[in-house]
DNA sequence: CGCTCTATTGAACCGCATCAACGAACGTGG
DNA sequence: CCACGTTCGTTGATGCGGTTCAATAGAGCG
């Protein structure tokens, strides 16, 4: 089975930050630390403050789907009946600001926390919507040029020439995608062949074209 | 393009209740008639109190995906940047229970109700993760038995006999499920054939084997 | 009845998965 | 420092699940 790093054993951050003075504290974790497992009862949630999360769901046989990425000023680990429903890990070094659960259940603690938690939980609805189209009515090419347009227009000013790093590995996109690794490679030196970008190693990508990958995350272009 | 019944002029129910009595009033609506348009300025959020409602996205292209269908209880219309994403139109006649986009935004209003606003946003996103593992991960059969024992969860004991009343057309299904009218309708012949399911005409399914069904679900069965 | 819209079924094609081989990067120990 | 194993990424060949195209069958309604 895959999910890399997991080790019921190593330190559960959530925990850590419950046990002490919670809300000032943040965490640190290293690259392929466990954060929380799905079932787990979801005693923090935690704002992302640098490095970059993983959250993954599993089925029985092993099919993976990555849920999403995490990148700082993300929240992660809402629950739903109290329970966390997905796993989360860190693919590179972080930093986490946990809160209590309780910030999330008891308005009265802390009202403003409570409306910056709402505006969280509907950026998160929203950004699920946007997945949801690339999920079910996107062909391979489109979801791979999509992936990477919302990655530069989420981290680089999208102008001609930023340099994306991917911390994840090609299964965790592909996985994200719905696709085959094998299948995502393709779509990489697609992209590259057609000079819309360019690769220096797997995981640091330069963005030569950004109209032209918009595009192609469209599917204006073959 | 494939929008049904979308029509600008319509009564938008939301205006209307934001206009009234606002939160004590419910409003009904004929069925295929629109509640909001993708882009609209939120001005409500809509509780179901009766009827199946339709939540659509839609690529220039006109390639469309149904992000959800919402039955009673549900919430419809959180915003992101303060407009809809996605447009929203009734399947069936509907009542709404409409309640202003201040109880949102500002906790001090009714903290009670800012409350049950969180937690509906949170089974938002719960159930938005189910999909996710369905549209990426899963196959054709598996899909379509998904959705049927999910919608059997939702709405019958979930005993043996349970008859589902279908409201969409199967290419609404199609569109939710990321595949073509024809593979829906291939699928619940093979769960008929299979002695799965039972039709009555194409909008009604008897559930002969809830537990077939739920295997078929998560593949543990061809 | 006749019109329209939806659902079903069949046949052929194609996009992506699958299977397989190879190459690159990296760490480990001799 | 190099031989070696391991993991990850890329590329090629083949096959299949679901789409596409097309025709037929119901269902609702004037």
């Amino acid at each position: 089975m895959y999910v890399a790093n997991s080790d019921r054993t190593c330190p559960n951050v959530g925990q850590i930050a419950f046990a002490t003075q919670e809300r000032t504290l943040n965490t640190t974790l290293k690259a392929g630390s466990n954060v929380f497992f799905e079932g787990d009862d979801v005693t923090c949630i935690y704002v992302i403050e640098s490095g970059v999360l993983r959250l993954t769901r599993v089925l029985e046989d092993g099919r993976r789907q990555v849920i999403a990425f995490g990148y700082p000023g993300d929240v992660v680990g809402f629950p739903a009946q109290g329970v966390h429903h997905t796993d989360c890990d860190a693919l590179t070094d972080a930093r986490l600001h946990p809160i209590p659960r309780r910030y999330l259940d008891d308005i009265r603690i802390d009202a403003e926390m409570h409306g910056a938690l709402m505006d969280a939980a509907l950026r998160e609805i929203s950004a699920m919507q946007d997945h949801f189209m690339m999920l079910g009515r996107k062909t391979a090419a489109e979801k791979v040029a999509s992936f990477l347009s919302v990655l530069l227009d989420r981290l680089g000013a999208g102008q001609a020439g930023s340099v994306i790093e991917l911390p994840m590995k090609r299964s965790d996109i592909a996985d994200f995608l719905g696709l085959t690794t094998e299948t995502v490679s393709r779509c990489f030196t697609a992209l590259r062949k057609a000079g819309v970008i360019r690769l220096s190693g797997a995981a640091k990508v330069e963005v030569l074209a950004p109209a032209l990958l918009e595009q192609r995350a469209s599917g204006q272009l073959n």
